[in-house]
DNA sequence: TTATTTGATGTGAGCGCTTACTTACATATT
DNA sequence: AATATGTAAGTAAGCGCTCACATCAAATAA
């Protein structure tokens, strides 16, 4: 591969115990080589060698290697999640709703690039989201339906829609990801809200 | 995962060595079992017995287990490459370039979805594509450039306009490939046609 | 026609290595 | 004393891959 995991970016202010304990440094070092090397390419062993502990220590704070995988993506998972679902629960315009959710998306991926990018290309070896468990795509796709419902936009396929609107933000990201696209994706919300708008308001012929 | 494999489609019209030789053969339970499984978590055994041969056998005709996956991605990463160059050494218009990328493409990946997907969700242990080899996004971007150094659109960032309209089919695809979509992907090429130009006309403003 | 050689293909036992995880014990903090 | 946290040396299992050998069809020799 070469994932780009932006100029080492440990100056990050998420909210993934960013503190200096070791569990902490355990997740820092295993995001870190999860992005680098993928889930199953990564070791126990060179994490625990990251995050400076022996890998008997690892043990003392995680029941295993797929625990900690799972820590770290139910975290930016159920954050991404939850940052749609506030955006949708106000009554605002449509137009409003959208580019609250793309600024904030940007930011949480900005923010800490390294647990973003994670859960982007990763994100195949934890679906589909058990049940109970709240998923960025379905509060995007209610969203895109309470919106048809109102008359705010053309009626159309809801999952089609949801999809071309997550692409136009998440193809990007991915091409951050690899290195074809520079800056933060803050630098692109812009871009991001005029073309999602357009999708959004473009007859899906069709369907519901 | 639970990545879908559509229900069983064996009676794909694929290139991909379609006869029943024994390297057909372990070449088809090897891409299925990439796409299940992942590349790492898919093993020489597994490949072999859904072969119908034995372990041993699998190393007469390559080199290794490694050398499959590359050989596989290969092949769709230069069809599909291809594909985007054809579409766009034509002097057509834009968005005739764009319609014909688009219907060939998603006939490419409704003739092969195993294979497709198996491209899809495993770009990433490839990148970046190796000097001299031809790539998707690249012939993508350079459509692009043309179009807009011609005046055809207006200009801005290649690299992220490509992004955008890339992600208006590769996320439908990726959301297919997770069974958030049904039915062939070329079920939507109307769809892509009108918001992928939507995106190309949309001024982008600055660079480039 | 027969007999022999040869090369391609297949087998399955097993080798060396790495893996995730455990355990017996040490140290430190309360 | 008790609990939390650390270590180093394991262990058992699984991995990709190799190897000595079998099979068989086509080419060559008798």
């Amino acid at each position: 591969m070469t994932v780009m995991t932006q100029p080492i970016n440990e100056n990050h202010r998420g909210v993934t115990a960013a503190d200096g304990t070791t569990k902490a440094r355990i997740e820092r070092a295993a995001v870190t080589l999860f992005l680098r090397k993928g889930i199953e390419g990564a070791t126990t062993r060179e994490i625990a060698s990251h995050a400076g502990i022996s890998e008997g220590a690892l043990y003392r704070h995680f029941k295993g290697k797929e625990e900690i995988a799972q820590h770290l993506f139910a975290e930016i998972h159920d954050r991404l999640a939850a940052l749609v679902r506030n955006a949708g629960s106000e009554k605002a315009k449509i137009s409003d709703q959208v580019s609250e959710i793309v600024q904030s998306y940007c930011e949480t991926a900005d923010d800490d690039w390294v647990l973003f990018a994670y859960h982007l290309l990763s994100i195949d070896h934890f679906l589909p989201t058990p049940p109970g468990r709240d998923d960025p795509v379905s509060a995007t796709e209610e969203i895109i339906k309470n919106a048809m419902d109102g008359g705010e936009i053309p009626n159309g396929d809801v999952a089609l829609t949801g999809a071309m609107v997550l692409g136009v933000v998440l193809q990007p990201a991915l091409h951050k990801a690899y290195g074809r696209l520079q800056g933060p994706l803050s630098m692109y919300v812009n871009e991001f809200n005029q073309n999602i708008l357009a999708i959004l308001q473009s007859s899906t012929s069709k369907e519901r």
